[in-house]
DNA sequence: GTTCCGCATGAATCGATAG
DNA sequence: ACTATCGATTCATGCGGAA
């Protein structure tokens, strides 16, 4: 197993004593990286794991009739090493089996929370780009599923971190504060003030609701990532403050370390394919600050 | 029991014989009443019933817990009505519980399984406008679920007619187009659009997907239901043509009715409450045309 | 610097064809 | 009959080069 530390300073540092985000990627199976990690040591858990039938080459291609059994003892283990007021975030949509959606999400749902896991909401990612297509007997496929699963009934959550411009102006331009636009804001003025978006702070924020709009990310070709960096930061704005870690157990590209290391996050990123390992540490080099 | 008949001309009449859709009110019990319709009669089936807890005086207040157990007999009597091309569409959400979403519309979905239907997709109504509000672990509920249910694969759909603006994004791409555009042919592209990007000339429609973005209605006195118009228009419109039967086992207010006399589909409502029959009543000779 | 245009690229689904 | 593979369908987005 190969083992990947990255510790960046992600601002400008004014003291000395100013936290270093770390990022450690472990390049093995989902379920012998995560025996390393302690009881209650996360904060934040979101991922999105292989789909059914998909990734074949690198998970086997898990087949929708056995998605549960499949999934069952990675999320035991989720459920030993998050803390008690931690929070996870479940991306993941069922296909279509014989012109039905086939039922493994909702019985996941159940067998989770047999195992202890509370299932606290479920938000929707509205997606307006979604895959193309036509059929005689269904639309294109533009949402899927972000299930929220906590230990306890007091978890952490900073709503302030993720409130949002009123009107709809702001409906078009800054939806959710995307990383990306950050970022483009910011390269643009070169210090960390300027045109940030962080400057319509205050003028009518409101808080924003259980619907997250965000495109895919699809013309990156270097991989084939469709969580937008965007969708972990919000999250990790929602769920964690700086300094805390997230895990991401099916780390894909990195996004979710790139996302944590750009809000001073510690992240923790398995992924069991060599290739994607060493492209989620390119993006790590290339898109944190 | 109370049964009310409404027919209404909806159109200005250029021949004698241009059908008159018929509104149809049983002022009974939901499962009552469904005993009065014949086998495989109805078209479409559209219907928000009460949710758990809601409604308390009315229907007793079903608990979550029984909810599954309370709605089955009633989705038998709609298997049975249904015609075997039509479409039962289910408007609803779990409630919280207990810091929980409620666990009663997984179940009720493989229920509804293991009696016959099949569960063919998920709609997400997005609610612009949802309720306002604030709590310290929850964002505000801006979404339902729209589940479509068939009792076959070979249901109608008429996908023409909900057809959508197509994006900006066309309006500056596909202004002019050079000689290789039109030209273009797939010897150049593996995937994509292929074929040749002219085709895209002078299409300003294109199907919606999934998601069904509509604003609740606001300022609604009388009622509380929250289905608004455009809602069951929109599924009347993609799963019926005129002259087709929709029924509302749930009518409340009348809003499936009216959206039925307006596309000239007659329509069968069901409801319980002698003054939600009244109003629906008021509403159909006020609203529709 | 800014806007415009060309172009590739999707966690998809269905139906037909092949073993 | 049952599974595996393949082609056709379709629309919003970001990137990069050009005006």
């Amino acid at each position: 197993m190969n083992t990947i530390e990255l510790t960046k300073p992600t601002r400008p540092l004014l003291f000395e004593d100013i936290p270093k985000a770390t990022a450690k990627i472990y390049c093995d199976d989902c379920l012998n990286a995560l025996k390393n990690l302690p009881d209650n040591s996360i904060d934040l858990i979101i991922t999105s794991p292989p789909y059914a039938d998909q990734r074949a080459s690198t998970y086997g291609g898990i087949k929708p009739d056995k998605y549960v059994e499949w999934f069952s003892p990675i999320a035991k283990e989720l459920l030993r090493v998050l803390k008690d007021d931690g929070t996870f975030v479940l991306n993941i949509k069922e296909k279509v089996v014989d012109g039905e959606r086939h039922t493994y999400v909702l019985e996941l749902i159940q067998e989770m929370r047999k195992m202890g896991w509370l299932w606290t909401e479920e938000f929707v990612w509205s997606k307006k780009n979604c895959f193309p297509g036509k059929w005689p007997n269904r639309f294109r496929d533009a949402w899927e599923r972000l299930l929220q699963f906590n230990k306890t009934k007091n978890f952490n959550m900073y709503q302030d971190e993720v409130r949002i411009p009123i009107g709809d102006w702001s409906k078009s331009r800054l939806k959710n504060l995307s990383e990306t636009d950050k970022k483009r804001d910011n390269s643009k003025v070169g210090s960390g003030f300027g045109k940030n978006i962080s400057n319509w702070v205050g003028r009518d924020m409101v808080y924003p609701t259980n619907v997250v709009c965000l495109p895919t990310e699809s013309s990156n070709k270097s991989h084939s990532a469709v969580f937008p960096v965007g969708l972990p930061a919000w999250f990790i704005k929602l769920f964690t403050k700086t300094g805390d870690t997230v895990l991401d157990p099916f780390l894909g590209s990195g996004t979710t370390c790139v996302a944590s290391l750009n809000l001073d996050r510690n992240s923790i990123g398995i992924e069991i394919l060599d290739e994607y390992c060493k492209l989620a540490q390119e993006r790590i080099n290339k898109e944190t600050k």
